[in-house]
DNA sequence: CTATGTGCAAAGCCTTTGCACCCCC
DNA sequence: GGGGGTGCAAAGGCTTTGCACATAG
């Protein structure tokens, strides 16, 4: 591991591991802080980062809005409701192979690709 | 049109024309500036937000950073350079159908979808 | 004439950072 | 005991907003 391996690295990990549904470094630090409220919101962000960086957790940039936090790592893509904000899982096999026509086409040397839907969540269309 | 043909706006159009390359907001107020000095960078953020909502240019969002605005408003797909920021367009035949997918997968009502390469430019490649 | 756009400056949102202190290894 | 981690508050980047004034239609 790239760092130490500190009491609030432990919570912070847990807390995101807890919170089902991918969310923002805020409401990480949210939850975290009303359980130990001598937890910095400075700490929560760097050590996010730091999980993210590490490959232990996954970073999940929202269209709109902040970041969201994601603990399953494997390779997967996001839908996002515009009405409430809320992000869920898809189930859209991996696209990499857009990759190579990416390259071809772009003269790009490419290294990544990211891809996201947006929708109205099930609860959204009741109303 | 959804508002007032002003001078403002009729500038900033032509601008955002004018610079080739995916310029974010910020760079097209500077371009505005240095011709005409006394439009605020206030209105060039309303009016390019203006001309995103009605379909006149795109607002394309890059996972890191500002956003970019394209005069070109067909349906296509961006490459970011990781070293420089730069953005250019791919080549990739649109992906709708994944919505398809997506929409039996999650149960959201799909309404859109973002995808994004991301990648070392020819130019970054060279150092 | 009046609803809409504009300019200015201030605030907002999310995130990072400088600094002094602390503590894991 | 030394280098990385933490807490606090302040700053940072990008964007929006409140208000008074100007102006298009």
């Amino acid at each position: 591991m790239a760092g130490r391996n500190t009491v609030q690295r432990e919570i912070v990990l847990e807390e995101l591991r807890g919170l089902a549904n991918h969310p923002t470094a805020d409401e990480v630090y949210e939850s975290v802080h009303a359980k130990h409220s001598s937890i910095s919101k400075a700490t929560v962000y760097r050590i996010l980062n730091k999980l993210a960086e590490e490959g232990v957790a996954l970073r999940v940039k929202i269209n709109n809005g902040a970041d969201h936090f994601d603990h399953q790592v494997f390779d997967h893509y996001h839908v996002r409701c515009v009405r409430c904000g809320r992000v869920d899982d898809v189930e859209v096999p991996s696209q990499a192979s857009l990759e190579e026509q990416a390259a071809r086409t772009s003269g790009y040397q490419i290294c990544g690709h990211t891809l996201q839907f947006d929708g109205i969540c099930p609860e959204c269309q009741k109303s």
